[in-house]
DNA sequence: TCTGGGGTCCTAGGACCC
DNA sequence: TCTGGGGTCCTAGGACCC
């Protein structure tokens, strides 16, 4: 933190205010969003995903046809389920393929991300209303610092979801506690359209018994190890030897499991931000040959940078720094990137440093997926104060 | 049943500078 | 000629999250 930092400066005799953070998590978000557009699928097994090839078909007077999952052909993923799907055992991130054998008659819909950001940006403005403390976390996340909020938890956070309801007509889930850490998973506890609050002194009760999984920041990979090391629960993890975690996992992992499972994490609701990087991507309906496919890649390539060069203008950045992504058929990647001598979000800059990268990369099997990312981004605006004062 | 697209953060080695 | 240590930037890869 530095010395600069507005905390820092506040007289040592004003005791700070206890910590009280809220995680409002919306409840399968964008399955949701188009309940309430299709309110005639409610109670239904419904997945969100793959193209635009699943759009019901409307016969007017509110009679439609829709996809179903045995029918999907491809290799897309599922974006979201509704809670009965899950009950099926289909989930998020699994391929299309595999849910379809769980739940062949499953209503498949296509994704919409402008209408989620629509109601994203409804949810997050009514929150706001009441508590402009935000931290947006992604999409259908927020964090919110409601330390300074009048009353009790509980009636925050039901005054949270009643606002949230009247904008949207959406539920969502929210957990309060000191830390961003135990809020997160407060939120996950009495889903969906639940409320979980826990003190400092609950940590042990409520959070201890709980899977090393549940942590926000262990994945599959450290679940595993942590399982080899016998290590299944929260609980169990609080009590293992923090230097024996710090030589399997790295000083810094290591150190950061120890505090999690301890319900320690001192980081701030971070309440603006500026992206680090922009990116496109995508995967092709077949694998390609470079030798064979080379025009398709190529356009494939252009589009990608075509659409980059138009969101970092769009959103007013430049970038210093290129890069490009390959797939291949066994799902291999990799990634080159190089900085440039000025920032740019020009089409043409954007495409030759692609293919300063492109030329870095030996090419031995088919592609799967090819992408482009932007970073190092700086305000195009400030850049040109910069090139302004540099003429003095 | 093979595994999307958009991100963030961390690590680690080498270059380069002091 | 071999011996330093610290700091920062660049690049590549990987874990993780939604």
């Amino acid at each position: 933190m530095g010395h600069d930092d507005a905390t820092a400066v506040q007289p040592a005799d004003v005791p700070a205010l206890p910590r009280r953070i809220a995680h409002l998590d919306m409840d399968a978000f964008y399955a949701s969003v188009e309940l309430l557009r299709y309110p005639q699928l409610r109670g239904q097994a419904v997945v969100i995903g793959g193209g635009s090839a699943s759009r019901p078909q409307d016969h007017g007077n509110g009679v439609f046809t829709y996809a179903r999952l045995k029918d999907y052909v491809g290799r897309g993923v599922v974006t979201t389920s509704t809670y009965e799907a899950r009950a099926l055992g289909v989930f998020s991130a699994m391929g299309m393929m595999k849910a379809a054998k769980l739940a062949p008659d499953a209503i498949l819909l296509p994704a919409d991300f402008d209408s989620y950001r629509h109601y994203s940006a409804l949810f997050k403005n009514a929150v706001r209303e009441i508590a402009p403390d935000i931290e947006n976390r992604s999409i259908d996340e927020i964090y919110i610092d409601i330390a300074s909020m009048p009353g009790d938890s509980m009636s925050i956070a039901t005054r949270l979801k009643d606002v949230v309801f009247q904008a949207t007509g959406l539920t969502c889930s929210i957990g309060i506690s000191s830390t961003k850490l135990v809020a997160k998973m407060c939120s996950e506890m009495n889903k969906p359209n639940g409320i979980a609050i826990i003190r400092d002194d609950e940590i042990e009760e409520r959070i201890w018994p709980l899977a090393v999984s549940k942590i926000n920041g262990i994945g599959p990979k450290a679940t595993q190890k942590l399982a080899a090391l016998g290590i299944t629960t929260i609980a169990q993890l609080a009590h293992f030897d923090p230097f024996v975690l710090q030589e399997n996992f790295g000083k810094q992992y290591g150190a950061w499991l120890h505090r999690s499972a301890h319900g320690l994490d001192d980081r701030p609701v971070v309440t603006k931000a500026e992206p680090k990087s922009i990116s496109r991507e995508t995967t092709f309906g077949r694998d390609l040959d470079v030798k064979i496919d080379r025009p398709v890649l190529t356009n494939y390539l252009l589009d990608l940078c075509k659409s980059l060069a138009d969101h970092l203008d769009r959103k007013g950045y430049l970038s210093y720094t290129i890069g490009i992504k390959l797939r291949f058929a066994d799902f291999h990647t990799v990634t080159r990137d190089i900085t440039l001598q000025r920032p740019s979000a020009g089409f043409e800059d954007i495409v030759s440093a692609a293919r300063e990268c492109l030329r870095r990369v030996p090419i031995n099997s088919r592609i799967r997926l090819l992408g482009i990312k932007a970073s190092n981004l700086t305000r195009e605006a400030d850049n040109i104060q910069v090139e302004q004062g540099t003429l003095f």
